[in-house]
DNA sequence: TGGCCGCATTGACGCAGATCAAATGTCTAT
DNA sequence: ATAGACATTTGATCTGCGTCAATGCGGCCA
């Protein structure tokens, strides 16, 4: 695991620039940070924003195809990743990888890690990929003092248990169709939330990770990417995706999916 | 959905028989009660787990097919099953169903719910269940005051991540055969764990909710039992099943599945 | 600039498991 | 007990998608 450093020596543990981007877009401060409305730092106020801050480490960026980690690694932090997008997988005996997601920028990894202390999944970055280390010890012990951030990490943890269960319900019962169009309309939905064009994208991952992922053949993604081109629903080029006709998207994906709604203020509490 | 209650006027508020099993097992205190070990009070010392008692709310059965949530439901609890055994599950917008999860004695469910604040899920008794009503008001800052509380909570979450995890493996790569051999020894798995017979139980669901939560059709699962039956796997009869052949099932499920070993302590790093 | 290699596309074919259908067994309420 | 509703089993048929195979297309390195 012995990774190359080189930045690190600029890193001062005393730094003063404190909305100054520094370096490669290494060492933004979490208050400077374009992720903060969707990252770890949602609900917590200035004072306690560098508190957080103050714990977490920023490395300097995978290169493609390097791991952040892997299966069985020791866990001792998680990860929010700043820019680039990693997988998640896990291999089973025979050597057959599994999918299990795709992160994209304020999104966290290795949260199913600590209930036993080491690592299920493998994460590796699918293009030049930063991220945020967070030692958890150093969380967990700031959690309990912050109550915003105790608060933010349960409800992280809860979306992702929910976005899991939304994953069973695509692997369970759609058909290849309605996964791939859901699984699209799920990555443009993120990227929205993030300030990236929801209609236009490249996907990091290839044809075979989707397939994967989604629990299809890669033959069948690639004949669904032709067919939903045909339909007039978007347009492909190799990596790139062009969406073209989201309402008939969310047709083909079988369900509601209106994802659009302003985050409705829930009545009360 | 006016369901009737009984014992109800048993159960007075001021108790002090703390050692002595109340009526028909209601009301059995954390300290007292059989899934301490693996329940919410892991790793929770005498003195705190008389606080996290106290905010819990101890509610008479649940009679089969009663719902302890549904969709939609504002968020205010989590629950520990104590006896008995849930299933949780959404609806589609076409009114099919699909089955996330079944819960026996000692899990929490609802855990889902945290981060919108409301229940994504119903979840429905299977046969006359209890459970505990957890506050989530009341245990978030109570976790904050105890910090083996706080760490037991984010690792029952981690722990439903793995899970879920687990389950996509299932639904996305296994076949029929090694679906429904990955969930009997899993249910067996469970069983053990909270110390009943491994090797025969009887499963509160139906053909049809196994199907559906395996993502395959009822008949499929019946055609399955009776395969394993005839390959001398397993004993069926109704709902009652007998294991015969663990070492078998398990190869058929494709996956090691030791499950047995001790808490491996992982060699360092 | 050309050749190579990995990724993607497209076609042909077969099978695991869905769906349809019907018979049988089992629980519930009167 | 008895009827009726429902759950399960079993059989027959059909099909979506996996698998195998061949070809096409860039991107990268020498």
């Amino acid at each position: 695991m012995g990774n190359q450093r080189s930045e690190r020596v600029f890193s001062m543990p005393t730094r003063k620039l404190e909305s100054v981007v520094s370096l490669r877009d290494i060492r933004v401060a979490c208050k400077a940070c374009s992720l903060k409305e969707i990252c770890l730092p949602v609900g917590i106020d200035r004072d306690d924003l560098e508190r957080l801050d103050s714990i977490i480490d920023r490395k300097h960026p995978l290169a493609r195809g390097e791991h952040l980690f892997r299966v069985g690694d020791r866990f001792q932090s998680i990860y929010a990743v700043r820019s680039g997008s990693l997988k998640t997988y896990s291999t089973s005996e025979g050597g057959h990888e599994q999918v299990m997601g795709f992160q994209l920028p304020g999104e966290l990894v290795g949260l199913d890690a600590i209930s036993e202390n080491q690592h299920p999944l493998a994460a590796k970055a699918l293009e030049t990929t930063s991220v945020c280390e967070i030692p958890f010890t150093d969380l967990e012990s700031l959690s309990s003092q912050i109550s915003g951030l105790q608060h933010q990490l349960l409800r992280v943890m809860s979306q992702e248990i929910r976005d899991d269960e939304q994953n069973m319900v695509i692997l369970g019962q759609k058909s290849a169709e309605q996964r791939l169009a859901a699984f699209l309309i799920s990555i443009s939905n993120r990227f929205r939330r993030r300030g990236f064009s929801a209609t236009q994208f490249n996907l990091s991952m290839s044809r075979s990770d989707i397939g994967n992922y989604l629990g299809l053949a890669l033959e069948t993604v690639s004949r669904l990417f032709t067919r939903f081109q045909n339909d007039g629903l978007l347009r492909v080029d190799r990596k790139h995706i062009e969406l073209l006709d989201r309402e008939k998207l969310c047709a083909y994906s079988g369900a509601h999916c209106s994802e659009q709604q302003p985050p409705q203020e829930s009545s009360g509490q």
